[in-house]
DNA sequence: GCGGGGCATTGACCTAGGTCAAAAGCCTAT
DNA sequence: ATAGGCTTTTGACCTAGGTCAATGCCCCGC
């Protein structure tokens, strides 16, 4: 059982849509879990069991062909919602690319208890329209951006995921921040190679858009520009 | 007004979750509309004024870049559903691919409808998930497949679209339709380019998988092999 | 401080698919 | 039937990004 009042997320996760008394029965559903990097939660192509919220850490929604191709299909932050609520089996595998604290339902309990809230419903229906919408952007950039158009927009849309999740959050978005990825996952989220990766990251930092001090931070040095090339303009 | 009672799609759209008499309700706030080819409904980045119930005909959700590269993110069926509930600006626009018909609603009339009937918000909720799955299995396909794995994809999954459409829905899907788009179109789809497709097509045919009775038309001729080429295994 | 295992970068080369241009079908209107 | 304007196919060539192979870098344990 979750304790909600001192949770990181409380108000920005589905649950803000409870009042509560609702909460307090939802959390007696729930229990916290910690996940470690590279963990699994779900394997593709499970009965989906179990559904989620993110407290902390960053996970991937990912699908692989027969022969190990791999494309990362979602990147879940903090207050995100994880779960195929109502489905059979999860059409992805969902993987810890951070350490990482959820909050976990048993689909069935889940799926029961919102078949009486509406409210909660509603706030669920509101966010996979805003994935919807999010996956079809990147529809777009799989298939028309350029590699570099590609590299531009991931480090912008990171920047932004983690500066509204960030506590602090004045501003709505980071120029400076830790990748909650390696290149290959970079890789894998804009259907590019490693190698293809690193290139673009070199080039941009020899314009001098960003700085890369070390493997994992990123420093947006010219925001503009770096918007003016993922726009694909 | 529109007339539930003679409508095609009256039980396989969201419009099932209603009773007779809320249908009644419903059916005042929404007017059956023809839509010829190529005219668009909605357009990418207006404020999105409507949604609707595809009755008849297929229509393509798609994004441009600045500088003119499409990508169609979606393409719509009978009794699929059109449009961004609660939304702002529509992030894509709506345009059809065949004459087709819709039943409209203003956005705020719907919205407003949508939140007194969870029965109705639910099955929504329900095809949103169910369209998010498909928006994450083609990411996997433009991210990372080879052209001539896109196009396997693309002729089974319109034969089987289609198929679960048909009236005379005994198998469930086509090994005998027409497409509802062009050549550019099905690029736009898949990422290519028009002369990548009709190579990929040609190829097919070739192998005599497929035949091409005509510019539109397709005859699937081996199942097995072309789902062999779409799974990528 | 030294060695080893991972990541990341860089370089040299290759190829799937893009680009550009021409030909071939096809519908429609005369 | 025939001309004109489409869409589609085919061909020749090019290039962005993939592949393969070093090399470099960083971190950690000894």
């Amino acid at each position: 059982m979750s304790n909600c009042d001192t949770c990181l997320v409380r108000n920005r996760a589905i649950c803000a849509a409870l009042a509560p008394d609702e909460l307090g029965a939802l959390a007696k559903l729930g229990r916290k879990q910690m996940v470690t990097r590279g963990q699994t939660l779900v394997w593709e192509g499970d009965e989906a069991l179990v559904v989620a919220n993110v407290i902390q850490g960053v996970l991937k929604l990912s699908v692989s062909t027969a022969d190990g191709r791999e494309q990362i299909v979602g990147v879940v932050f903090p207050s995100d919602f994880i779960g195929r609520p109502f489905g059979k089996e999860s059409p992805y595998g969902v993987t810890a690319l951070t350490d990482a604290e959820v909050c976990v339902f048993t689909r069935a309990a889940f799926d029961g208890f919102a078949k009486e809230h509406p409210d909660l419903q509603h706030k669920l229906l509101e966010r996979t329209l805003d994935e919807l919408d999010r996956a079809r952007q990147w529809m777009m950039l799989l298939g028309r951006k350029t590699a570099s158009e590609r590299i531009a927009t991931l480090l912008l849309e990171i920047s932004n995921r983690l500066g509204s999740t960030s506590c602090s959050a004045i501003t709505p978005f980071l120029n400076e921040f830790d990748l909650p990825m390696d290149r290959q996952q970079m890789g894998d989220v804009l259907g590019l190679t490693i190698e293809t990766v690193s290139r673009q990251l070199t080039k941009l930092k020899e314009a001098d858009m960003i700085a890369l001090p070390d493997r994992r931070r990123v420093v947006i040095k010219d925001r503009r520009r770096l918007e003016n090339i993922a726009l694909a303009a």
